[in-house]
DNA sequence: AGTATAACCTGTCTGC
DNA sequence: TGCAGACAGGTTATAC
């Protein structure tokens, strides 16, 4: 479920809890969690090791122990806990504390590289922008959305920009008033510059605000401590189809993209 | 190359 | 209360 900014907020909570701390053990109860070693290789390469930082590209969260990294995506229903859940996948015992990952459908993965070319590597290497870093200019930006596709459909292709799921890209589109099935390439030059700016607005103040809580049922969002984000006080149109817009009052729709959920206002949003 | 669908899982919510 | 169906923050394999 998470996307970048919550998977940053994430990020920023464990960097104060563990970089630095020595993980003595590792336990992993779900095979499938392991994308390309073994539970006994992970637990024989990190032991008393300290790690040390927490980084992120696009929507992974990535341990550097120095020499190799472990790069965790949570998929729909991943997170990190200082306290056990029902659906916990793995336990990094640090010296004195105890990090717990919980992943309800067990769709999270980790893949266990060395931390030098880490990016030429699988699942990294594959990567797009990075919307909060310093390489995306208007100009790079602009060169991705060389395509006829839908704008929504781009916007989610995590190898043209990563990070953004299906709650930013509906929010930024709307604030930038592109309609979602705009082909890419059909976006004015001033369009592109306003949805630019409105992603990387978007995904800031989400940060700013820890994330987005959906809902409160078991493997919803939930910062390390177990607290709520925020942000989702602040959607203009995700999940509001059948409210009114903000800004015009006209009914929100929904449509369906690439199999997932779309929301926008037809009247701010125009094709 | 594109797209559409199903698949991976578990849980919640809605409507009959 | 039960039960079927839709839906969920993500990605990928497969089939046109």
């Amino acid at each position: 479920m998470p996307e970048l900014p919550e998977v940053e907020t994430i990020r920023r909570d464990l960097k104060k809890m563990v970089v630095g701390e020595i993980l003595e053990k590792i336990e992993v109860f779900e095979p499938r969690l392991l994308q390309n070693c073994t539970k006994e290789e992970l637990q024989a390469s990190l032991q008393n090791t300290p790690l040390k930082a927490m980084e992120r590209r696009g929507k992974f969260l990535i341990f550097n122990f120095g020499q190799q990294s472990a790069v965790v995506h949570l998929r729909m229903s991943g997170w990190f806990s200082d306290e056990p859940g029902k659906h916990t996948r793995m336990i990094m015992h640090f010296k004195g504390k105890k990090l717990y990952f919980d992943d309800t459908r067990r769709f999270g993965t980790l893949h266990f590289l060395p931390s030098s070319d880490r990016e030429s590597y699988d699942p990294l290497k594959k990567l797009g922008l990075e919307p909060l870093g310093e390489s995306f200019d208007k100009k790079s930006f602009q060169s991705v959305l060389n395509s006829s596709r839908e704008i929504k459909k781009v916007l989610l292709d995590q190898t043209k920009v990563t990070g953004i799921g299906n709650i930013y890209a509906c929010e930024a589109l709307y604030q930038s008033r592109i309609h979602p099935l705009k082909p890419a390439d059909e976006i004015s030059s001033a369009k592109v510059g306003k949805l630019h700016q409105a992603i990387q607005q978007i995904l800031q103040r989400a940060i700013d605000n820890h994330g987005s809580t959906l809902g409160d049922s078991v493997g919803d969002y939930r910062t390390l401590d177990g607290a709520q984000g925020n942000f989702q006080d602040h959607f203009q149109v995700y999940g509001r189809h059948g409210d009114g817009c903000f800004h015009c009052g006209k009914t929100i729709e929904r449509i369906t993209q690439a199999g997932r959920s779309t929301f926008f206002c037809p009247s701010c949003q125009r094709k």
